[in-house]
DNA sequence: TCGCGGATGAACT
DNA sequence: GTTCATCCGCGAG
């Protein structure tokens, strides 16, 4: 298990999540994510802790899940020892199984864009602020498993839609994979 | 395929 | 009142 934030990033790509519902279980490899540090000022850590981010002060593993614009939920591992608030946000899965328990909304999504984004990914799996603070190495109901597919090539870039450290290539994503978010600019 | 702008809710200053 | 690591629909090319 890497020790900092950055190694963790690129370890997660191609690892699964998994989500148990009631009536079955989804999955999905992880195909993008972008590191916070500490020292970010792009990063909730930032400042310090608070009633809100104190799961990114967790050791590393831990899930960080927060609202974003009131309308998504962004979920987080916890990447450094306790008290040091850091971490990797999870932006884009390549669905494995179980998608018929993955949301569907009134009109029907293409199952390109299912997963494909940091709010997407969390609302076809109903990830929301109960599963701040869980253990995503040994949970119950969402947990990262391992997988033994070659994932390839791993691409770098920066980060999406942030305003601040804009400039830091802190973006990680599987090479080529269709279910990776963003312009096709950033994926190169 | 792109870039734009509005909706949305919680935490923080 | 401001900030925010987003999403979606729209229109132009």
């Amino acid at each position: 298990m890497p020790s900092d934030t950055v190694s963790l990033a690129r370890f997660l790509l191609g690892k699964v999540l998994v989500r148990e519902f009631p009536r079955g279980v989804a999955a999905g490899r992880i195909v993008e994510t972008e590191a916070y540090l500490q020292h970010d000022p792009a990063c909730h850590g930032f400042r310090g802790v608070t009633p809100r981010n104190r799961s990114l002060f967790l050791e590393c593993g831990h899930a960080y899940v927060y609202l974003c614009y009131g309308t998504s939920y962004m979920l987080n591992v916890s990447s450094e020892a306790a008290g040091i608030g850091a971490g990797v946000l999870l932006r884009a899965l390549e669905p494995l199984y179980g998608t018929e328990h993955m949301r569907i909304k009134t009109r029907p999504i293409k199952s390109i864009d299912l997963t494909r984004g940091p709010g997407r990914l969390t609302a076809a799996l109903r990830v929301d602020l109960r599963h701040d603070g869980l253990k995503l190495f040994a949970a119950e109901q969402l947990w990262i498993g391992s997988d033994n597919q070659d994932i390839g090539s791993v691409g770098q870039s920066a980060r999406i839609g942030i305003s601040k450290a804009a400039a830091e290539r802190l973006r990680f994503f599987v090479a080529g994979n269709r279910y990776v978010s963003g312009p096709r600019k950033f994926n190169r």
